[in-house]
DNA sequence: GTGAAAGCGCTAACAT
DNA sequence: ATGTTAGCGCTTTCAC
């Protein structure tokens, strides 16, 4: 019924079954296996060595001379042999899977992510599975537990704010799963990525100080994500480095919605001194204060600067465009996943890197009105 | 060295190790081994019958007593047993594997398609392989004939433009790999999801003639993607209906991109008589459309009005609003997901589904000035 | 309606 | 440096 193509030749069994080829419908046999159906023994058989010499080579295990090696290869690649996954799997200890355990599903910045673990995975032979999960700290250890175990999960990448659940790493240690942490709240002794997101914001300060503002407030962040912390601790470097005293009416409490940026600048504009500059913690809270900003007919940055962190694709779309600090988000996750497979590969050797940001100067920041 | 659980119960071997089990480290056994490490033959043990019964009930075969299926059940639910994945996949026909192929990575659209395919994936227990494709249809054929064979995809999940490589279509058909599409430029007779975008536009385009604007402008999508040709054929429509004749001039190039939209726009406004109301293909053309009218010192929609399609995040991100034809993107993930999925338990079920659209009408629109 | 045996394609452990 | 054997945990086939 289904018009697949057929299961002739699902047993070419052993090396002297290159006797058995010559009979019967030998073409058939051939034309009839699709790329892809080659399996190990074919190779062995070809290449005139075991099945399990061939597996080294594949694998990259040792003992096998450079001749067989080379001669194995070329048959792999002669024969077009892929190796079947689930067999792998079977057979082996490890699943080659690994998951991306994450929150807030349609955001720019995971989409970025997602895409360089993807990277990783794919040039290591591994396989991403995608876990989109409800954070509410509640019940999420368990749900982990479940996914790790059910799918046999060989490491997991963190994005905040699962990065920073301790239970959860409690139990992923307890369990044996390597793990990963993208912008993890305390990086120390961690394997994972991470930018130095509070320089980056001193220097965005002094940007800001630079163009004459004295009245610079700030927009928080999430409190359950590090990053938060991190943005408020630069916030208050800059303003120190440029001698600014820190006036409490100008940070404000904030969610990295848009819809919180666009209430929290609310606020600060009724404040009987309303800043004129206002750097949020993140691309949307600042897409919402120019919201804010414009509603009540006043422009950007003619009566107020804007500035950002991110550079999430809205920064460039929105008018106008945002002066924000850049994170390479696709190779954090590149190297998120980088060093999950190295820590997996061998335990202890993944490490924590330091990626660099870069401040994006664009229209939404100018002098002080 | 790892700290993993270890390895304690590799062999529960069958049926008369019950025997076995009540003698030496019984209880160590169990408690070493971790939840998901239960095999089809304990649970066929427990429950006195043989795998094979215990395989019919979880995989919803006929020939099963309804008492067995329920004790079977009870015993899987006490045991949390799960089955291993590649197991099934070695020992079965199928791999229980689809992969969605895309182009143009970073797009909320995408994000949104893919959260709901993934939603459709794991109601039915399959996983979801993502596969970002450069779609230059130069070797798109033999990259995904490479990937389907070698993943062994039991289907395809197909989003614009890739759905009209009409080479690829006819490929996937001789390996006989179910593929589904989302919208598609030819949906007849085919598996998949669409939106009626036509009729959506001309609506569109009926509510700016109903804002008293007779200059209504289009700025078309991307040549390469079936969307721009309805959406055009809706603006066509609309103008019609309206009673307003076409100017050619006001119909212009895009390509999806804000950028392709900014200088759309710009050619637009540098008319002898410009629009008053422009539809773009899409949200981040109608964002360029806004930066650009912006820019010459006009604003939304005192001068101009402007509205897009897609209903993306950043159409409630830029100011103004913006007024849009919303999909349902999500929706149209899962249904694609569903329909591949019932297309590759019984062929030719699969069917095209057609889903509704809704008007987004926001600040951006107005009457004319 | 149910079960026993034979693989699926690969790797681990143990030869040699 | 290389090969042999015995599974991994499930489904298939075919017998009952």
């Amino acid at each position: 019924m289904a018009p697949q193509p057929d299961e002739v030749g699902k047993r070419a069994a052993g090396v002297e079954d290159d006797a058995a080829l010559a009979e019967s419908p030998p073409v058939k046999r051939r034309i009839d296996r699709p790329v892809g159906r080659v399996r190990i023994e074919d190779v062995a058989a070809e290449a005139g060595v075991s099945m399990k010499t061939v597996s080294r080579v594949l694998n990259d295990e040792p003992n096998v001379s450079e001749a067989t090696r080379e001669r194995v290869r070329a048959v792999v690649e002669r024969l077009q042999y892929r190796p079947h996954p689930s067999a792998r799997v079977l057979a082996g200890r490890r699943s080659y899977l690994v998951a991306m355990l994450y929150d807030n599903p349609s955001s720019n910045y995971l989409m970025e992510v997602e895409l360089g673990v993807l990277d990783a995975c794919q040039a290591q032979h591994y396989n991403l599975m995608l876990a989109p999960l409800e954070y509410d700290a509640k019940d999420i250890v368990a749900k982990v537990e479940a996914l790790v175990l059910q799918s046999r999960l060989d490491g997991v990448v963190l994005t905040p704010p699962i990065t920073d659940d301790a239970a959860l790493l409690a139990r992923l240690d307890e369990l044996g799963i390597p793990w990963s942490s993208i912008s993890a709240r305390e990086p120390n002794r961690r394997v994972g990525v991470v930018v130095d997101e509070r320089s980056a914001v001193a220097e965005m300060i002094a940007h800001l100080a630079g163009l004459g503002h004295r009245r610079i407030a700030h927009i928080k962040g999430h409190p359950a994500h590090g990053a938060s912390e991190w943005r408020l601790a630069g916030y208050l470097d800059g303003l120190e480095r440029a001698g600014i005293g820190l006036d409490p009416a100008l940070v404000v409490e904030g969610g990295f919605s848009y819809e919180s940026g666009f209430d929290a600048t609310n606020r600060l504009l009724d404040l009987p001194e309303p800043p004129t500059a206002i750097f949020a913690a993140n691309d949307d809270m600042a897409a919402g204060a120019i919201g804010a900003i414009c509603e009540r007919g006043m422009s950007v940055p003619k009566h107020v600067s804007v500035c950002g962190f991110d550079d999430t694709p809205i920064a460039r779309h929105i008018y106008p465009a945002l002066t924000t600090v850049r994170q390479p988000t696709r190779d954090m996750g590149r190297l998120a996943g980088l060093e999950l497979l190295r820590e997996i590969r061998e335990r202890g050797q993944g490490s924590l890197v330091t990626v660099p940001y870069t401040l994006q100067l664009r229209r939404s920041t100018g002098p002080k009105p």
